[in-house]
DNA sequence: GCTGAAAGGTACTTAAA
DNA sequence: TTTAAGTACCTTTCAGC
């Protein structure tokens, strides 16, 4: 690989301007067909379909996913859960990966910097149902030492959108 | 409305086991055909396809979104941020509000209970575009006391998803 | 290489049973 | 709800840039 490209290699394909746009258009909506997305990149919609293919193999876009109304199913609560650990021991972080990753009402989980060790993103039906999970969580996870919870009382936005400019230079 | 109904209203529509079971499988991957679907939901096709499209107007299903790797799109760091405010004017909380919910980069703003009052998920390229959106937020908006922010060093998961319970009790 | 245009194939939609 | 006809979309091919 030529030096030019290592410089703006990521680990996958290179993105020209009109990759960048259609990136950018389907986090929004993936379900519009590629004769409306033609008319807002100036593209022809069998390069568009191509276009999209490729980054779908290449893994530039890893899935299309249907966003749920929380209250219509019945989860309108969100909770943010800062989660001290012991760290001696790696086994056991990896085991806490795990768990986290196979609970379905954990939606997201970082590794951080800082006081806490992870912070989650949990959906519950309600206190109670929230209260089991972070028994569990404990009872499961010999390392967890404390964690701390804040419950959403609104949520101003929800969504997994990053925002890719158009110009190369990130 | 009857008070048996009543229990199990959440805003919206009734869903049966069908649509429960329907809203997993798209929640993971809304590209499947509905021929696909009717393999794993006890379907035809055809059924599939209508209920989707009522989920999709009730609302239950609110849009469809492109998931993206964050690293093939030069986007590889998560930054986790709790944020203090002064919260004697409501109107600068609204005006807040509005702030993040037009920023790019916050992918997710809570409103929270406990010592801080938002906490926010925050994707950037690197650390000094990060400290510049910071910088705008403080500028922006005078009632931010303060905040303090933790780095991801690796995510454990991510995902919008909400298990749906295909029992009717929540 | 990648584009746009046309043919073919697949899936969705609609209407009837 | 299933089935079948009709429609819309995606995919492939090919010629040209």
């Amino acid at each position: 690989m030529s030096p030019a490209r290592a410089a703006h290699y990521h680990g996958g394909m290179e993105l020209d301007r009109f990759d960048r746009q259609l990136l950018n258009l389907v986090q929004e909506d993936a379900g519009q067909t590629a004769e409306r997305l033609a008319e807002q990149v100036a593209l022809s919609p069998s390069a568009i379909q191509r276009r999209l293919r490729r980054l779908r193999e290449a893994g530039v876009i890893q899935r299309q996913a249907a966003v749920l109304d929380p209250r219509q199913v019945g989860r309108p609560t969100f909770f943010v859960v800062s989660l001290q650990v012991e760290r001696e021991r790696p086994e056991l972080l990896a085991q806490l990966r795990r768990w986290l990753g196979a609970q379905a009402q954990v939606q997201q989980a970082f590794y951080v910097t800082g006081e806490a060790d992870f912070v989650l993103v949990v959906t519950a039906p309600d206190t109670e149902s929230f209260d089991a999970l972070m028994l569990k969580l404990v009872e499961d996870n010999p390392n967890v030492r404390r964690f701390t919870t804040n419950v959403a009382l609104s949520l101003v936005k929800r969504g997994l959108t990053i925002p890719v400019p158009l110009d190369e230079a990130d």
